[in-house]
DNA sequence: GGGATGATGCTG
DNA sequence: AGCATCATCCCA
């Protein structure tokens, strides 16, 4: 049983550039046009996955947020194996994804539902959240998208 | 059918 | 700083 607590995400909406549903509905998109609390996974840059969890505010039409990074809770060791080093496993979108072998199987599956993959609460958070523009954009990279654990060491860099 | 692009990560 | 690598999308 692989677990891990996310520390570090980014929040993509539909009147937004950089949001993938920014240019409408197509197939990839389309968990983000669909009901909130299921997940939104894609390939990217022919190497990785990434995965987002569908969530807006009432009145918005589509998008989600990317978990971006997280720290190991439990099975270090597998995510270690599955990542091929000891190191810097899980500190952005497309390491933790092959640390938690989370791949296109899981486009679409609700978030608590399955027991393949899903969220629990996590521990009251001590730490203050920082606020950031978001990483690897091209569009939109002025708005404060990105948030993060202060001080947690698994956050990308 | 072809070309451009990408919410990245590794290597040098 | 460069590049691997391919699904997806837009245009023809």
């Amino acid at each position: 049983m692989l677990k891990a607590m996310i520390v570090e995400t980014e929040a993509y909406t539909a009147d937004d550039p950089a949001c993938h549903a920014f240019r409408g509905l197509t197939p990839r998109t389309a968990p983000l046009f669909g009901p909130t609390g299921h997940f939104y996974v894609y390939f990217i840059y022919g190497n990785h996955y990434c995965i987002n969890v569908v969530s807006r505010a009432v009145g918005i039409k589509a998008g989600g947020v990317l978990i971006r990074a997280v720290e190991p809770v439990a099975g270090i060791e597998i995510m270690q194996q599955l990542r091929d080093k000891t190191d810097d496993i899980t500190n952005g979108p497309g390491k933790l994804t092959q640390a938690l072998a989370i791949n296109k199987a899981h486009n679409g599956l609700e978030i608590n539902n399955n027991d393949q993959l899903w969220l629990e609460a996590g521990p009251q958070i001590k730490h203050k959240i920082a606020v950031s523009p978001r990483i690897g954009i091209s569009q939109g990279t002025d708005k404060l998208l990105r948030f993060y654990i202060k001080g947690n060491r698994f956050v990308s860099r």
